[in-house]
DNA sequence: CTGAATCCCCGCGGATACTG
DNA sequence: CAGTATCCGCGGGGATTCAG
């Protein structure tokens, strides 16, 4: 069953409007690289180069960015390892991995659906 | 179950890489008003002035060129009526419809979740 | 009422270079 | 290896005007 708009604001009122919660959080989500991160993180531990890497055309400045909003959102976890050279790997909090089941049926509808609606 | 992008890739190779269909149309959904536009069309048809006040915020110049892009991607049908004064209607197609169910997940999360992440 | 067209600004985001 | 700093272009997005 489809959730929309209508009945979300019938459940919860003034969800989903200009400048509040819900919209700040989903534009974090939505950013342009946002669900690329999550969903690389989604099973796993992986290191600063393993997810630039992993997430394929970003650049650092917006890894970095992208990064740095989820952590203060709680969703994903940074470590930083004092070692020669450094090492730093990021992983899910709970949280962000609760996300990441959310976001799981669209990536794959996205997947599936893809090449029908490019070509046609 | 959180499907991650190397799981993906393990079925499908190549997928969500820079450039890829997969890429298109997860940069048209995950849009500044994409998700918008489509959670609101998810419970049924809407005349232009409906959306422009369901989606809160949105600018006619970005609610056009959203309704455009999903037109092309076959995920939105538009309707206009030969009347005076003018009226047209939007509704999402069945590929649309199958859509918003795989986001709807992702929508009710960031509802339920987003004023602990701003706030707590 | 439903747009299309135009102008313009600002900041997102890419490229490159540099640092601990 | 894991970032930060800087420059800058382009397109998102607002305001306004016009049209069918």
């Amino acid at each position: 069953m489809t959730v929309s708009l209508q009945v979300m604001r019938a459940q919860q009122d003034g969800i989903f409007t200009d400048g509040c919660p819900s919209r700040v959080v989903l534009d974090h989500v939505t950013s342009k690289w946002g669900v690329l991160v999550l969903a690389a993180l989604a099973d796993g531990t992986l290191r600063w180069g393993e997810l630039r890497r992993e997430v394929d055309g970003i650049s650092e400045k917006m890894l970095a960015s992208t990064l740095k909003t989820f952590e203060a959102d709680g969703l994903v976890q940074r470590t930083a390892y004092p070692e020669v050279p450094p090492r730093v790997d990021y992983r899910l909090t709970p949280r962000g991995r609760d996300l990441a089941e959310a976001m799981s049926p669209l990536m794959t509808w996205v997947a599936a659906h893809a090449d029908a609606i490019v070509n046609g």
